[in-house]
DNA sequence: CTGAGCTTGTCAACCATTTGTCCAAGACAT
DNA sequence: ATGTCTTGGACAAATGGTTGACAAGCTCAG
């Protein structure tokens, strides 16, 4: 039935050429004029035709303006030109500082709604990547400083790490769990109580389209080898906050990645191993959370894994 | 209910023609005289019997003047040149676009456990007003072209609608009511059922730090200068789908201005109002969701208020 | 920082064609 | 009678085309 002959379709009217690249129509006649580019065929009656491969070309000239590019140096390019200014991505934004004063202040009042209100109002402001790392991680940094000034209490502490963590579960529990890689296992030595370490970076690796499986506080290095083995996962990732102590961090580094098979990656992240000197063996320390990104990169590189799309 | 095998169909009479294809039956008629096409044969009383082949054919095309084409043109065509156009894709390119493509393939399928997830894990992925413009946005946009290609049925369309409005209400419903500047009142005039484009304009009101006063679709003019008195806000926002007409958007502009005491201002965005050519006194017209960031800081500039925070 | 000059989208004026709706008058069935 | 249908004519609105003008925005010296 698709006859080989393709029917080969005259072209799209100029209602259409605006529908589809948002130009008006005016804007298409006065480029053809001075420029010459949309050179349309026309009808019998003299109306214009503009050919699919044209339309799709302005829609992208378009883009490009939106991007702040002007028209007369689009107009001079040619198809390839184009689609290689097409790929460039655009630019970053910043954090805030003062704005984590008025959120400590919601937690010394023991505000836990507003508090709560304003995690679910920043997730969705800035997304889950930017809250862990500009929001997440310099508040829980503030409020242990407060804390050990003594303008916070245990209770206000406790009760501001609970809001977090449920927020961070109810977050989790909604997106897809994905299914991608690399397969990380996620828990902490026992000693180290601290779950909101892995939760940022739980959070962190989904939004990476990575899987993360989260096991939890304190597992015994023995049992951390046999969920490996079992779950399959491509790397094990503790979570070291900096009431650990840096030099049991490394021994417990040390020791795991005996006890480990080699085909798991194993990673330690957290304020507890920033002060570490000394690389261990088999060991990709990830002090900062940009560091998590490098290393994924480099996971998936070396894996020749697709980075899932 | 009737015999199985009935192959004897004698057709449809002209007003289950117009039900099927929307087209009027005075515009069935003076096709007919004028370009011969919908040729439906005669019951004995001189009544026209429109075949369901030719029904089909009449749906397509007011589905391709609904992209631009004219009728003139596409009745001189054989059914083939028609399929041959409706398959002929417009200026679909872009780089990320296969991404929604994967989406466009979730509601296909009817599955919207994967639309929901998808959903919430996108929203937090990339943010609340990165999800409305980049990802929301251009998927009803692509739904809206689907439906229009009969890819999909109105029953997908639908569901989509639900749940993207779902997920919306969801999200703003979590954050925090913020009680900022300015307060604006968010409705459609009679005749525009759509509610996501609303939705969409209340998740960025809301990151931005403004006071969204949601109405619902289709309120009087009347009752639009009511609420805006009673609620006393700083600006009316109106919604306007590509579905309405962009006369009747101007009409209805210029009536709702002239009834709104000039304390209250007044803007209109949406697909509904980009081919409007003049600027309406009065009236601050968004085509573009980036132009309701322009017209929120002009605003606060002219009022000197303090942006909130 | 400013002004001259170029760029560029929009609009007006005017014409031709297309196209949807409305109207008048008659036919037929309930 | 009343409502729906049919026919054909008339007409206003919309669309498309051309040419010319112009204001707002951008660039680039000075």
């Amino acid at each position: 039935m698709p006859s080989p002959s393709k029917p080969e379709v005259p072209g799209l009217p100029i209602a259409s050429a605006e529908r589809e690249t948002g130009l008006s129509k005016d804007t298409l006649r006065v480029w053809e004029r001075r420029y010459g580019f949309p050179a349309p065929t026309r009808d019998v009656h003299g109306e214009r035709l503009y050919a699919p491969e044209q339309v799709r070309q302005l829609a992208r000239i378009k883009r490009l303006m939106d991007r702040g590019h002007r028209p007369g140096k689009l107009m001079a390019m040619d198809a390839d030109a184009l689609a290689a200014l097409d790929a460039t991505p655009g630019a970053e934004t910043a954090p805030q500082e003062s704005h984590l004063d008025a959120w400590l202040n919601l937690v010394k009042t023991h505000d836990i709604d507003g508090l709560q209100r304003q995690f679910h109002s920043e997730v969705a402001r800035r997304g889950l990547a930017s809250f862990v790392q500009d929001v997440a991680a310099p508040l829980i940094t503030r409020v242990g400083e407060a804390w050990s000034r003594n303008e916070l209490g245990i209770f206000e502490e406790h009760l501001f790490s609970q809001h977090l963590e449920k927020l961070f579960r109810l977050t989790l529990a909604n997106m897809a769990p994905q299914a991608g890689h690399p397969r990380v296992l996620l828990t902490t030595l026992s000693g180290e109580e601290h779950t909101l370490g892995l939760l940022m970076v739980e959070a962190l690796l989904t939004v990476e389209g990575a899987y993360p499986l989260l096991l939890g506080p304190q597992t015994p290095i023995d049992e951390i080898v046999r969920a490996a083995r079992v779950k399959d996962v491509d790397a094990v990732c503790l979570s070291f906050s900096s009431a650990y102590s840096s030099a049991l961090a490394a021994q417990g580094l040390r020791d795991l990645r005996q006890a480990l098979p080699a085909a798991h990656a194993l990673w330690a992240g957290g304020y507890g191993i920033r002060t570490l000197r000394k690389p261990i063996e088999g060991v990709c320390l990830l002090p900062e959370f940009d560091d998590l990104y490098a290393c994924l990169a480099a996971w998936r590189q070396e894996k020749g894994g697709k980075p899932a799309d």
